[in-house]
DNA sequence: TGTATAATTAATTATGTTATTAAATAAAAA
DNA sequence: TTTTTATTTAATAACATAATTAATTATACA
């Protein structure tokens, strides 16, 4: 990479291309404002470069947004379709399957926005989603329905459908990151209490749901 | 009103202004694609009057949404400050806060989507937000506290915090709602089908908080 | 009816944005 | 070193959008 001039020298490891960092201003970018609300002027603004630099590498901001989607989109995607070893019990597979989902969001916490906003604004997205991840929904969907059906048939758990375990988990987990700007502002918290209430609240979470279950 | 060439004859109703068709038209598009994606001409064309016409009764595209927001965020808030009847028990105080809630989302289902898009987006709406609610959260908030905490003490509930609940509630309400594009494109449900999703999922919450309650 | 006022439009300005092109510069290869 | 290729920039075209202005049409009212 020729570029240097402008850039955070702490980020000048010598083999980041200036490719990827492009890439990488694009995402903080996407993840903060979506993609209606960043422009490639203002990525090359950030990177330090020419405008038409941010097109010569990825010719079209729709394209350089999909490289950035895709990556998140199947970060997010896979943080439900983590599997889950076999040989515990269903009440540790759900624990589990909670805290796996939350450490991801935990580690990306502007991911649930980017997938929403994005998702919710721009139904060709949605199309190609659903293209991508095919039927392993339906599939995984069907797994857990006979696991959460003998489970009921055991009497270990109370009536419920796989939807509902899953939106539980997903709701749960989901919403803080979401409201978490807005959460900041009208409690007034600071950083540090934030991640305090991050941190609990994967067990709050993982208690809730446990309970829930109970017949 | 004169404007009546392009109009919808079912709209007709004698007494809406153009200003008010203006408003509606914005709001609908709003609530679809949030701020960003929405342009003044796009309303004019939707309402079938000039664009200048947007602008002769709201100025500017920002006060046109202010309009918008502010009574959508109205509602929002307004979820979860609706107070409940004194006497009666907690355990019902809190099913009608979750019912109440979950009422106004499903009647107002694009309201999450709107809320969040704008406030993770527009740091300025934030502080406009915390100014117009004031210290009113932190009253309900250690309102609730107080309640909790005699529930704990007579071994009603188990231990929490008000915040705990309060983000329960919220968290299970809304993701429905925000996740209902993307849940109706994977998984193909009709609309008919998903209403019935709606409709079940309420009671689910309450069973679902009502359970994570006990000691 | 005629006049003042409100509502509406056509035309235009100003601005920002994406995308392209041709030229300049740096790196690699010969 | 020279030549070729890759990277980067400056300039600009093409377009959409928000906002303004002056002119036109409709309405109210004297």
């Amino acid at each position: 990479m020729l570029l240097n001039k402008n850039i955070n020298p702490l980020k000048q490891h010598v083999d980041t291309t200036t490719e990827q960092v492009i890439l990488e201003a694009a995402e903080n970018l996407f993840l903060e404002r979506g993609f209606a609300l960043t422009s490639t002027t203002e990525i090359a603004r950030i990177v330090g470069c020419n405008q038409a630099l941010v097109h010569y590498y990825y010719r079209t901001k729709d394209q350089l947004f999909d490289a950035v989607f895709e990556k998140n989109a199947g970060k997010f995607v896979s943080s439900f379709l983590q599997p889950v070893e076999e040989n515990i019990s269903f009440e540790e597979k759900v624990r589990k399957k909670i805290e796996t989902q939350y450490d991801i969001l935990k580690a990306n916490p502007r991911l649930p926005f980017l997938f929403f906003n994005e998702l919710n604004t721009n139904p060709g997205r949605l199309k190609l989603l659903k293209e991508k991840t095919g039927d392993l929904p339906g599939l995984l969907f069907s797994a857990m329905e006979s696991e959460i059906r003998t489970e009921i048939e055991k009497g270990t758990i109370r009536p419920m459908t796989a939807m509902d375990l899953m939106l539980t988990i997903f709701s749960l987990n989901i919403a803080l990151f979401l409201a978490s700007p807005v959460l900041k502002a009208i409690t007034g918290m600071t950083e540090a209490e934030f991640q305090n209430l991050i941190e609990g609240r994967k067990r709050e979470n993982v208690t809730i749901i446990l309970k829930s279950l109970r017949p």
